[in-house]
DNA sequence: AGACTGAGTTCGAAATCCGAACTCAGTGGT
DNA sequence: ACCACTGAGTTCGGATTTCGAACTCAGTCT
């Protein structure tokens, strides 16, 4: 069905999981502290069957774990799971292209480091090299003739 | 319809472009060099009227540009715009949380820095204190209470 | 008793997705 | 002139997803 070779397999199947408009943002919301399926409903504006068809997804796939965190009537939150905070490096990346590309809303907000204030810049590290370089220089090594 | 403060907005309206299973898979194809309709939908196995919604869509956001390549039959091609490669760190990050965490098939292939050929870390830069660091000291300003 | 809470489920209507077959302009071979 | 082929789509009907609004169900609060 496709030609892909072997790195588009896992692609593939990961966006079969998080390619939606919505399990993203349900991330983010984990990120942000959310956990109450009422509250990332009323926080992303989600319809509720599509709420809960997409949380025991994520749950299926490990992003997110269903915890019960009250006994006397048995209630249920949900939690980032350590693959799920995994995601964040994605979700920055996503975030920072909003910011610098998305037409509409020009954000108010901007990603920095925490520590000093100074706004990020997003790069990739070669533990070897000792430096830090962009998109350019990374390549896919086990197939044929990836970018 | 949400909560999420100013900095919600773009990311939601970035998913609403790129958040489908095929958006990110056709920058990805696009990265590695394909350009022609037939091509797309040979690589992805996308259904053709899906892709030609999906390719108006990214051309619409400035992701893909539709260049005539030809004149005696009249062709056209998509090509990456700028912001649409600048999507290529979410798109690693993604490629690397797959390798990492996708159950299913654990791929063959891994990302490396092209030069050395060691595999590549992601990180975020700080230009003022010139240091790499993770996702944990990201904050985001503009916003109460941000990650 | 009656209202409220939280995590869902049920409903029918609307929008999307799909594969397969078709179009349309031009090209190349016989 | 005739026919097959190429590339970029469009058209079709049927299957799947998505939606909002309203409902359920157990337990709690007043």
């Amino acid at each position: 069905m496709n030609q892909q070779g072997q790195s588009g397999a896992a692609i593939e199947e990961t966006l079969r999981v998080v390619g939606d408009r919505w399990s993203i943002l349900l991330v983010r919301a984990g990120l942000r502290g959310i956990r109450r399926f009422d509250d990332f409903c009323d926080d992303l504006g989600i319809a509720r069957p599509v709420l809960t068809e997409r949380l025991r997804r994520l749950v299926k796939f490990g992003i997110f774990e269903r915890v019960r965190y009250q006994d006397k009537p048995v209630r249920y939150e949900y939690r980032l799971t350590e693959a799920g905070l995994a995601l964040s490096p994605a979700l920055v990346a996503l975030v920072r292209w909003s910011e610098e590309y998305s037409q509409e809303v020009s954000s108010e907000t901007t990603l920095v480091h925490a520590p000093c204030g100074t706004e990020l810049e997003q790069a990739f590290w070669c533990r070897s090299c000792q430096t830090t370089f962009g998109p350019h220089a990374v390549k896919g090594v086990g197939v044929n003739g990836e970018s």
